[in-house]
DNA sequence: AAAATACCTATCCGAAAGTATAGGTAAACT
DNA sequence: AGTTTACCTATACTTTCGGATAGGTATTTT
């Protein structure tokens, strides 16, 4: 039996309650379309596909647990066949890069319509990507991998300890808290904090926070 | 006709396309529903109760273009006798007050269940109000205006000129630029910032950005 | 009309953050 | 093996920020 001629199987992963709820509402309307589970963080969602695995995963960007990145390359590495579309409010380049360097089978606004979703939901079925219009020409190439996105990108990627600091200082640490933390001095965070600054194309610590958020690394209760 | 005898008429409001087609087909499979209108920011939503006014109107907290509570006031102003129920993400004292005292008939968080939503809904029809446990207990008394908050709150209140500061933060302005643009000396940004800090009980300004947020003050694209 | 309150404005000073510069290590490239 | 590149660490110097304090105006209370 073909994959397109029975029911796609879908696991819906948003941290709301009410909209992953909606969401299962509107596509168990859509023919052909099951959902087999709903998850409320990226754990959950981990032992969710565990137990009957789907044909995609429907994974929001923001979840505070685990991330959607984090969520997303775990499955990506232990079910490689799970297609995984990515939610996300937010539309910066860096972000999306991100999520396809780590296996994200197609990438889409929660501002688009129903019908776009039900659209990737086919076709990253069929051929194995989607991405819309805006996303796909803009980033997609042959490979997805790291190098493929050019200098200018790998210029602003943050390094793993730049990451860190960045997290810390959205999470109301003053430098010196961060140095203690980290057991390095005060100045090494500044020297991090200036990268960061100069990658993020920010120089307030409100930019700092924004970007932050919009890629992930921190969350608004 | 009693209102509780007709279906009830829902106009669904949040910037998210997505998200609202998924609330409306949600709302839609529940007798006694009926979603008559969908709008993606407060603006919309206003053109759409004036042509054709509902009985409830579901208005998302976050939004960009008109922020939830500014569309409550004026919804609440004009059309007194719709009620209006706030779903948001972030949970907050502060914040719910601010909505409450703007004329909010219930406040929803986005991890409620569906059963809770539509509970909601009939419960601000039948008697006006709606509130889950944890958000009633706490606030809820007879008259809902800003005194009954008590000192605490009106302490915790932004002024005007606060709230003006507290925006241009967000976006990233630094304290000399906020000067220039306000015609006021850097030193009364810093008192203004002194104040704001004390008041959002914060002491960075990643604090500040994540309170401006969760109160609807800024919004992250 | 006097007093109280809320809000906006401002200055001075010590503390913290940003800037410029540079050394060291480990991995990748040629 | 030698060079380049990426990343982490650090210091000295300058600017900006935050805390304490205080004066002024407009509105409300009594």
């Amino acid at each position: 039996m073909n994959l397109t001629d029975r029911e796609i199987k879908i696991i819906l992963v948003d941290d709301h309650k009410l909209v992953t709820q909606a969401y299962a509402s509107m596509l168990n309307d859509v023919p052909g379309f099951i959902v087999t589970g709903q998850a409320y963080n990226g754990k959950e969602a981990l032992i969710l596909i565990e137990n009957s695995p789907p044909d995609v995963v429907i994974l929001d960007a923001d979840m505070p647990v685990m991330t959607g990145a984090e969520a997303l390359k775990i499955i990506h590495e232990k079910y490689p066949h799970i297609k995984v579309i990515i939610l996300t409010m937010h539309k910066e380049m860096v972000y999306v890069s991100n999520f396809l360097i780590n296996g994200a089978h197609a990438f889409l606004s929660k501002n688009c319509e129903m019908e776009e979703l039900i659209k990737a939901i086919r076709t990253v079925i069929k051929e194995g990507y989607y991405f819309s219009s805006t996303v796909s020409k803009a980033i997609v190439s042959s490979t997805i991998k790291d190098s493929d996105f050019g200098e200018d990108y790998r210029q602003l990627r943050l390094t793993e300890r730049e990451t860190e600091v960045l997290k810390l200082i959205c999470e109301d640490k003053t430098a010196e808290d961060i140095a203690v933390q980290l057991n390095i001095s005060v100045s090494t965070i500044k020297f991090f904090k200036k990268n960061i600054y100069q990658k993020t194309n920010t120089n307030t610590v409100a930019g700092l926070v924004k970007y932050a958020i919009k890629n992930g690394l921190t969350y608004v209760d």
